[in-house]
DNA sequence: GTGGCACCAGTTTTT
DNA sequence: CTGGTGCCAC
């Protein structure tokens, strides 16, 4: 035992810092457990020190215990505080992500699904086009029946866990025509035969293969004594019923949520999990996590009362033993144009310090948006005033093009038979392989039952095609065999099907290339970068950027296939956490975080409640919204704003908009509005309605503790008059490239501010700083 | 096979 | 106003 006398201590000491409730959470250790963590109540740390309890207790040895969590930050964290308490001995704990422990399960027992133990792991895109594939193969109308639309449904039915026999013909409808079933069948086949499995099958496959094996299922259900479940309110059905096989027999079950946070049901995820639980689990303890310790009085009671408007809830009441603090500001603004000059201008009052609460650090400010297309107003206003902000979420690094691409080099190397990374770049870039030529290609895999790629070492070599694509094909797959040996990998043989020649390492080859140096060949080799280079769009430049990261990430692998399971099942965004910067972010990417300060503008009916959601889910739908309101508002430790514009420009054209009736919900008790005169009358909101008088004729922009806002800000007045012109005007005339607009030529400059004149979007005033000059 | 233009649709997206 | 897709002419 490496645990020391310390460890024990700290633990202990964990244990005391928690308050009744939370040690009451940690020490319920058999037995269905579910505990309701209500914002902001400790949930992290009745989790961690409930891990460590139970291992210090010895109640179970490390790898006994399976704790799943939804993120790979959230399993990141809580392998590091459960070590931090226990010693090493926590790394060899069942701990991860459902799809990664799904992942692992299916690794070890492929081959009960038909698959080989190292099956790629598909994402979105890849599994659209195999279906739009299919679609195409069968005549089917991809106007009518858009594959990504057909895909979304299949992925509902495996979240369900439902396999193609088990789907209820009514609940596929006339989709795709009424052969939707028969598709989703096809699919499944085609992903066995590729050797590949969806995100969905890392969840249903292993459910499969525990019902249809319940010695597989026993050894499982023996091994874990513990499971331990987070954000249960998420889960979806297959993972339901993948917990609830695993918890049968020892009932050791332990699951952590918040119905109120709910806010997943578009992607499966089913509330119906958390307020059935005691049902599910009879006998089970519920403990309710109530006491928080983040937010303010006000902005809990705001909160609060919001949610309450929810039916269909557990049920929690937050407090707080900290009293007073601000209220949180509810303001009506004229446009989307001055809500960003707002949010702005408050971001730089606080950032400034000078207000009682003193210097608030960018970082802990969040603009919390419902949808991506808001960000933009907001990135624009603190372009042109030059405050650092960062985007969290948008496109993720492994999801760019240029990425994909450069992956699906690497997947064709490491696995030839990956029909689509092969596809995938077999033109890109261009070498005169168009659909023809591939539509042979895929004819001859069919005929000889193999890839394409080994159809491909052949069918080179044939006259089948035009001489022209028959060379290029033949280059290629000269390259990736070239590739594959610099990898130190066995030559793929053409002849034989798929998955019979098994693609193994070569046996004595020590002059092997590291996979870094081997994506940059690659990259140079098959003339992507060359392409790249001679791309004139604004993205081109960013895009090498990407490229080279990505070739530095890869050094932190030991192997190739190391880390194309990484990327697959770990997409992360590597954000610059050093930076003191504003964060702006979609509500669902918000939750989990908390700031000390927060925007959420947007606060208009139809956008927020988003009217789809209510077109397509109706009063569930309203409440899910609801949620994704109640989140927001408790991220804010101590300040929160929320802002509602009487005019909006969507798609090009100025609509009207009303309060969201959310602004309504709020009680009045716990919020302070400043609504222009006259604007909003008439909407929804009986808050700012004339039966509110005292609030409707207020005067705007005056309230206390708050900056007061120009009535026409000008443009310029957040800059240092005195700034050195001399030099900056030898860049007149320069080129230069901007992170967000592209290329563009100086035209003038101006304080800190050059106008430049963009190539795509046209004249802009901007912070000198963001742009660098290109030579 | 490729490039250009017309047309359409347009939340959220932990893995 | 965008970006993505599909079709048609070189």
């Amino acid at each position: 035992m490496l645990n020391s006398a310390a460890q024990i201590d700290q633990t202990a000491a964990f244990l005391d810092a928690l308050n009744e409730v939370q040690r009451e959470a940690v020490e319920t250790l058999d037995g269905p457990v579910l505990v309701l963590a209500g914002a902001g109540t400790g949930k992290t740390r009745v989790l961690t020190v409930r891990l460590a309890h139970l291992l210090r207790q010895g109640k179970a040895k490390p790898w006994q215990t399976l704790a799943v969590t939804f993120t790979n930050r959230a399993a990141r964290e809580m392998r590091e505080r459960v070590t931090a308490m226990v010693g090493p001995v926590a790394e060899s704990m069942w701990l991860g992500t459902f799809h990664s422990t799904g992942a692992k399960l299916l690794r070890k027992h492929a081959e009960l699904a038909q698959l080989r133990p190292d099956f790629t792991i598909l994402d979105a895109d890849d599994q659209t086009r195999l279906l739009k594939q299919l679609l195409e193969a069968r005549n089917i109308d991809s106007k009518k029946w858009p594959a990504r639309i057909l895909m979304g449904v299949i992925q509902r039915w495996k979240d369900r866990g439902l396999t193609p026999d088990k789907v209820n013909e009514a609940d596929a409808g006339d989709l795709a025509g009424g052969k939707l079933v028969e598709l989703y069948g096809e699919y499944q086949e085609r992903l066995i035969t590729l050797n590949a499995a969806d995100f969905g099958d890392l969840l249903l496959t292993p459910l499969e293969i525990f019902t249809k094996h319940p010695d597989v299922l026993a050894k499982y259900q023996n091994q874990f004594h513990y499971l331990l479940v987070d954000e249960y309110q998420d889960t979806n059905v297959a993972q339901y019923l993948l917990l609830r096989l695993l918890a049968q027999g020892r009932q050791n079950i332990a699951c952590v949520g918040d119905d109120d946070q709910s806010i997943y049901s578009w992607r499966g995820a089913e509330v119906g999990n958390i307020l059935r639980f005691e049902t599910d689990f009879p006998g089970a303890t519920v403990i309710r996590l109530e006491q928080n310790y983040r937010s303010t009085e006000h902005i809990l009671g705001a909160a609060s009362t919001l949610i309450a408007n929810n039916d269909g809830r557990l049920g929690k009441t937050l407090w707080t033993k900290e009293s007073g603090g601000e209220k949180v500001i509810v303001r009506g603004v004229w446009d989307g144009v001055e809500e960003a000059r707002i949010v702005a201008d408050e971001v730089e009052a606080a950032n400034r310090g000078g207000r009682s609460a003193g210097k608030i650090l960018l970082n802990d400010m969040a603009v919390l948006v419902r949808a991506g297309f808001q960000t933009r107003e907001f990135e624009d206003r603190f372009l042109s005033l030059g405050i650092p902000y960062r985007v969290i979420g948008g496109p993720r690094f492994y999801e760019r093009q240029e990425i994909r691409d450069a992956l699906a080099y690497l997947r064709v190397v490491a696995q030839p038979d990956d029909d689509l990374a092969f596809e995938r770049i077999v033109n890109k870039p261009k070498r005169g392989l168009g659909e023809a030529s591939l539509q042979i290609l895929h004819l001859a895999a069919r005929g000889g039952g193999t890839s394409l790629y080994r159809a491909a070492t052949q069918i080179s070599q044939t006259d089948d095609l035009r001489p022209k694509a028959a060379k290029s094909l033949a280059a290629l797959v000269e390259n990736f065999g070239r590739w594959r040996a610099a990898a130190g990998l066995a030559p793929v043989h053409s002849e034989g099907g798929i998955g019979v020649v098994r693609v193994e390492p070569a046996a004595s080859s020590n002059e092997v290339l590291g996979h870094s140096d081997l994506a940059e060949m690659i990259l140079e080799e098959s003339g992507y970068t060359e392409m790249l280079l001679m791309d004139r769009s604004p993205e081109a430049p960013g895009r090498l950027e990407n490229l080279k990261e990505l070739i530095v990430a890869m050094g932190e692998f030991e192997t190739l296939a190391g880390f194309l399971e990484h990327i697959s099942l770990v997409m992360e965004n590597a954000g610059d956490n050093s930076a003191d910067q504003v964060n702006i972010m979609t509500l669902h990417a918000a939750k989990g975080l908390e700031f000390d300060t927060v925007f959420l503008p947007g606060w208009e009916e139809d956008l927020f409640p988003h009217r789809r959601s209510l077109d397509e889910s109706g009063d569930a739908g309203l409440e899910e919204e609801r949620r994704l309101a109640y989140v927001g508002l408790t991220r804010a430790k101590r300040r929160a704003m929320i802002l509602f514009a009487a005019n909006r420009l969507t798609f090009g054209q100025w609509q009207s908009a009303i309060p969201s009736r959310f602004v309504d919900e709020l009680d009045a008790d716990h919020i302070e509005i400043d609504a222009d005169v006259g604007l909003y009358g008439g909407g929804v909101s009986g808050n700012l309605a004339p039966a509110r008088p005292a609030f409707a004729r207020r005067r705007p922009t005056r309230s206390p503790g708050l900056v007061q806002y120009d009535t026409d800000p000008g443009p310029d007045e957040h800059f240092d008059p005195h700034y050195d012109d001399e030099d900056a005007n030898q860049i007149v005339g320069e080129r230069v490239f901007h992170m967000k607009f592209g290329y563009g030529k100086v035209l003038s400059v101006e304080g800190g501010k050059l106008e430049i004149s963009f190539d795509k979007a046209g004249r802009k005033m901007v912070m000198a700083s963001f742009v660098e000059a290109v030579h």
